[in-house]
DNA sequence: CCGCGATGTGCAATACGATTGCAAGTGCAA
DNA sequence: TTGCACTTGCAATCGTATTGCACATCGCGG
């Protein structure tokens, strides 16, 4: 049983296949990740695992353990509250691309496919290793 | 007397200028930030104007003074800990440039001069405003 | 050169998100 | 089913950011 009718590996097999245990709380943790469209702040997950009875110290080392594992990602959009989304099942948790982060609706995007590479990786070998490039400002539907 | 040999301002002119009082603390604090080539820390200002007897509140409301006069700029890379720089007299105080943290030893620094712009600004417009670029990794001495 | 009022400073306290120690509870492999 | 390492809950703690308030100071006008 390894899958859904509608083909997403349930929570739970998905926190066991990132090898960690599958206890209620990081299901419920992933659960309200993968309801969400956006990104939440541990506050918001909390709040709403709050009637679950999962302490808050818990929930952040659940979100903490999914960042690790790959099945969710941290991030900031400059306010000093961390945000957390689920990692889309399917793409690497390893994949390096840049992300444009819009810091009024906090959408984050992929710049895959953009032309960031050349003029910027030489840069990069200058500094030394660059693992991460980050794009802030306000999408086009938050002009 | 407005300027140095140098051709700089002196800091209390710039102070002055900008509409504020020139303060001790103030004067200290931008001559801090123009000390140093990597953007720094409220605590690292702090740090070094402990010395002069400054307490961190006024730092901080110093810091704030001169970004809210134009002279410095904030911002943060994602550590949840803000940076202030100086901004180069003469330039836009909306002038914007990339900065580079390595995530081992926490240092930030400018690139100001890198050629990073003729690709990326592309990437930029089709996004929408891009306000702020930050690449992540380990810096050479990290590695 | 001096006094005065507006402004800035020092100290201490606070707000708040993030993080940890520890003892009790629980998942899961054998 | 059992054992043990891993988790959880609770409360305490940490660090950055921020503010209140009484005192000190800047710098303008006299």
């Amino acid at each position: 049983m390894a899958g859904n009718t509608d083909g997403t590996i349930s929570a739970q097999e998905a926190i066991r296949a990132a090898g960690l245990r599958a206890t209620p709380a990081r299901v419920a943790t992933l659960l309200v990740l993968r309801r969400s469209a956006a990104p939440l702040t541990h506050a918001e997950v909390s709040a709403e695992l709050a009637e679950a009875a999962i302490d808050k110290a818990t929930v952040f080392r659940s979100l903490s353990a999914l960042v690790d594992a790959g099945l969710s990602r941290r991030f900031e959009v400059g306010d000093h509250v961390y945000r957390f989304e689920q990692v889309v099942p399917g793409e690497a948790a390893t994949h390096r691309h840049p992300h444009f982060l819009c810091t009024v609706c906090g959408v984050v995007s992929c710049l895959d496919h953009a032309g960031v590479s050349s003029g910027i990786r030489r840069v990069c070998e200058t500094i030394g290793d660059v693992t991460d490039i980050v794009l802030r400002g306000r999408c086009r539907e938050c002009q």
